[in-house]
RNA sequence: GACUCCGUAGCUCAGAGGGAGAGCACUUGCUUGACAGGCAAGGGGUCAGUGGUUCGAUCCCACUCGGAGUCACCA
């Protein structure tokens, strides 16, 4: 079925490309997977975005890696799943509900877990509907057959199965241990949703009363408040300023209570005084301490971060407020003797930004090195998981190989509830996938698990997980390939690729792909606070989706950060500007032409043949480092290929034939250029889906889209290498006449003659089959083209390779200029023939270097040496 | 403290063991029947520095300087 061809407007417009075309897409169901088993398979999972907000041009740049992979890929004949889903996002999404509760006077007490939840889902449909808009807008080929949600009863089910199992193995306990406490949220958080900041501080010094002695013991803190919920004091037990202490007591100012000083070799005598307050409620090395002690824990504090009734009169203050009424009040009695400035590391909680507490309290746990080990294990064996760049495994594997236990507990009400009772008399503790049955005995442990344990499971959880003989899971696990950005190796990757070892045997993922951080102009990140945000769908609502998505694809290489500038993607517009009049004028040239009638196999002209050549290399190119994810070396290639061979050379070489009348060379040239710009635009596909689809539809093409047509393949029987020099002789000869033209002031008359005297017969046979292209493009009066040619006395010239042509320019033509000209062009090739040649005679590069360099440089040699000799000569004549 | 990345044209960035590239900006000339958001011709860089490996280094290695970041940490 071919289609006929139909008219362009003569300016690219974005919105009349993409309006309605992405409808046309997902109605003909073009980016559905469709388990056909005559074709591979070929999975990509989306980083589920989080349900809080619009998407951002981080998101914009991480997909559109992902839709080119998919794009590039089913029409390479996979069968291509790209699943898209959402993320509840626990911490983040509440917040944001609360907030808007907030806003209309209530918070969530008020609403009660049930309703509150009822709310949470209402903004989840809404905030998804805005994601998907997005998606549309950029143009993704998702398969919305298979979206998935976190909080799906599927992927519920596949988060209680691998709690349960994972407690089964003891791989999951719960306890009381310091953790991260985030006093604004309310909830614990995991050690890397805490960021640590140089903050300025104060670092105060004490001095603790030894009892029954005249003696006090020196100590120095950052947070003196923790000091109400001291338990001990601790030194080196090999520290000789405080051996004698060891087992002493102290007086603990303002409490009063009495604790012991007791050694420790985990405290650094070098450090402060040498003895430490031990507070095992509120430190992670106190707690350890405590442990080993047998220390008692006195929290102080409760979970808002106000004081708590341990805290004698300073019940009910903030943390703050606290620390400064104990510092007047330490320094009242004499115990604070000295205030320093001190800059340390302040841990701030990763969502709300408060100082994180560290905090006792009693909360779920992975045991991580089990599961890290395994994961470490699999990166030596053929389920290896690969880095793209490479160097990102080091940055994983470090952070496996340095693991603690993942608190996996929240406080909070949107996520997952953790699938453990309590039951009422006994305490006793069940954990199942179903609720006790006796349920009215047992009360459900009131938290959440962390957003990212169920992410962890997106790779196999949307795909039927924890049933194995799902038909998706059976076909499509493992994926291959995963687009993230690097800012997320640890809370996503990583933990992906333990559980999927843990519960599947396998890897997620064959490849991940890190893609880095999008920046402003100035290379500030971009924040709301900065106010520096672009919004893509501003951008394309500006310069087109094909433009944003062009300019993430070649703004950076992989890994590395990209600065968003309007400049670079108005550049792109230009780009995509001319492929549309490119097209324009196939499409002029191309009346009643249809894909039938595409004929490869008549009389090709040099500039068919060349052109041919060249669109192999592109296609071998362009193929290869897409499948490396090098989509700016991929894309530059395409734009080069485009702009430069096929734009500004072939096709105002194929305009001889076309505005011609010779039907068979017209005829042949229309296929020509109707092939080499079909298969320009497919290849343009994956990078600017929308402008090529459009451009596609209207040549003469054969089925129903460009999303589902053949990837191009190299045509051997179209590399020619005869036609590629040819044309590079073409090519050198067509602009050193520019360049001369250049140089004349004014504009040279037709009645010129131009005389091009060749090497030997071969390239006068050669050239004179050219000669029309060098009518058209040097466009003399007259054209000589022999072996010996009459050198008039006033001419311009030039050397090319195997030939040397003259312009007699009787008076437009300024010897001295012209001299100085040739001078200057003399002075190179010497240069040249004196690299070379001083390269030739360094007797360990002819023996060393392999021999291909070497023969290359000797053709240079003999190229430059006559280069040199004519431009020579006629600087003799003109001087004579 | 450990590690990573970056330093190439005025700006933003590619690149590759064998004569330095692109886009934008700049200069000059063009209403050339697809495109003036275009065409053509140009100018502009000791590829941060110092050593080393190599026949050959801007590219590999070491160190130094400058910029960015990740992780860990001392109370």
């Amino acid at each position: 079925m071919s289609k006929n061809t139909q008219r362009l407007p003569s300016k690219y417009n974005p919105h009349d490309v993409e309006k309605d075309r992405y409808k046309f897409w997902v109605d003909g169901k073009f980016f559905e997977a469709t388990g056909d088993k005559e074709k591979e398979p070929f999975t990509i999972v989306i980083p589920p975005p989080n349900v809080t907000g619009k998407l951002h041009l981080g998101h914009a740049w991480d997909t559109t890696m992902q839709d080119t992979i998919a794009r590039m890929k089913r029409m390479q004949g996979y069968d291509v799943l790209w699943l898209p889903g959402m993320d509840h996002a626990g911490i983040a999404t509440q917040a944001k509900v609360e907030e808007k509760l907030q806003a209309e006077g209530k918070s969530r007490h008020d609403l009660g877990r049930e309703k509150f939840l009822q709310v949470a889902w209402e903004w989840k449909e809404e905030y998804a509907q805005f994601i998907r808009n997005q998606w549309e807008k950029l143009g993704l080929g998702v398969d919305y057959s298979r979206e998935r949600f976190t909080l799906d009863e599927g992927l519920s089910k596949a988060v209680r199965d691998v709690f349960v199992t994972l407690y089964e193995k003891g791989l999951i306990y719960r306890g009381e241990y310091i953790i991260n406490w985030d006093p604004q949220t309310k909830t614990a958080l995991s050690d890397i949703e805490v960021i640590y900041k140089e903050t300025n501080g104060q670092f105060y010094h004490l001095r603790y009363p030894i009892k029954d002695s005249e003696e006090t013991i020196h100590i120095a803190t950052t947070r003196p408040e923790t000091m109400l919920g001291d338990t001990a004091v601790a030194v080196h037990p090999d520290d000789e300023r405080y051996k004698h202490l060891i087992g002493k007591t102290v007086v603990l100012p303002i409490v009063g209570r009495e604790i012991e000083i007791v050694a420790d070799e985990s405290v650094d005598m070098e450090f402060g005084s040498g003895a430490v307050k031990i507070t095992p409620a509120h430190d992670a090395n106190d707690f350890e301490i405590g442990n080993r002690h047998g220390l008692e824990r006195i929290l102080v504090m409760n979970e808002d971060g106000t004081m708590n009734e341990n805290a004698g009169k300073y019940a009910g203050m903030d943390r703050f407020e606290c620390r400064k009424q104990i510092v007047k009040d330490l320094e009242a009695q004499g115990v604070l003797f000295k205030i320093e400035d001190h800059v340390h590391q302040v841990g701030y909680s990763e969502r709300s930004g408060a100082v994180v507490e560290p905090y006792l309290s009693t909360q779920w746990f992975v045991k991580m090195k089990p599961l890290a080990e395994a994961a470490i294990k699999m990166q030596q064996s053929s389920e290896k998981v690969h880095f793209f760049p490479e160097r990102f495994e080091r940055i994983y594997l470090h952070w496996l190989e340095n693991i603690r236990d993942w608190c996996i507990s929240r406080q909070l009400w949107w996520g997952h509830r953790i699938p453990a009772w309590y039951h009422k008399e006994t305490n006793e503790i069940y954990v199942g996938r179903e609720a006790p049955e006796d349920i009215e005995n047992w009360e459900q442990d009131e938290d959440v698990l962390d957003t990212w344990f169920s992410s962890a499971l997106w790779p196999f959880s949307t795909m039927g997980w924890p049933d194995e003989d799902a038909v998706d899971f059976q076909r499509y696990f493992p994926t291959d390939v995963l687009v993230t950005g690097y800012d997320i190796i640890f809370f996503w990757v990583a933990r992906m690729i333990f559980q999927s070892k843990e519960f599947t045997g396998r890897r997620p993922f064959k490849d991940v792909l890190i893609h880095g951080l999008i920046r402003d102009a100035e290379g500030r990140k971009m924040s709301k606070s900065l106010g520096n945000g672009v919004d893509p769908m501003d951008v394309i609502d500006k310069y087109g989706a094909d433009s944003l998505r062009y300019f993430l694809l070649t703004g950076s290489t992989p890994g590395q950060d990209l600065r968003f500038q309007w400049e670079k993607v108005e550049a792109t517009w230009n780009f995509a500007n001319k492929i549309w009049n490119a097209s324009r004028f196939a499409l002029m040239n191309l009346e009643g032409f249809t894909y039938d009638d595409i004929d490869l196999t008549g009389d090709l002209s040099l500039a068919d043949k060349w052109i041919l050549t060249r669109l192999n290399e592109t296609i071998e190119h362009v193929t290869r480092n897409t499948d490396k994810y090098e989509f700016g070396e991929a894309g530059r290639n395409l734009y080069n290929f485009i702009w430069d061979d096929f734009c500004d050379w072939y096709i105002e070489m194929a305009k001889i034939p076309l505005y011609g009348d010779d039907e068979v060379k017209k005829q042949t040239t229309r296929s020509v250029l109707a092939h080499v710009l079909d298969q320009i635009l497919r290849m343009l596909h994956p990078f600017m889906p929308f402008i090529t689809e459009e451009i596609w539809q209207k040549l003469p093409h054969e089925g129903e889209s460009i999303t589902v047509a053949q990837w191009p393949v190299v045509q051997e029987q179209f590399h020619n290498e005869k036609a590629a020099a040819e044309m590079e002789r073409l090519v050198s000869i067509i602009k050193s006449v520019r360049n001369i033209r250049a140089e004349v002031d004014t504009p040279i008359s037709k009645e010129i003659t131009m005389l091009i005297q060749c090497e030997n017969n071969d390239i006068v046979k050669e050239l004179e089959n050219e000669r029309h292209y060098l009518e058209r493009f040097c466009n003399p009066g007259k054209l000589v083209i022999a072996e010996e040619v009459n050198v008039p006395e006033k001419a311009m010239s030039a050397v090319v390779t195997g030939a040397q042509i003259y312009l007699p320019l009787e008076g437009l033509i300024d010897i001295d200029k012209e001299i100085a000209r040739l001078e200057k062009e003399l002075e190179k090739w010497t240069k040249e023939v004196e690299r070379v040649q001083k390269k030739l005679a360094n007797e360990n590069f002819v023996n060393k270097a392999p021999q291909a360099i070497v023969d290359e440089e000797r053709a240079k040699e003999k190229d430059y040496l006559d280069k040199q000799a004519k431009v020579k000569a006629r600087l003799a004549e003109l001087k004579a």
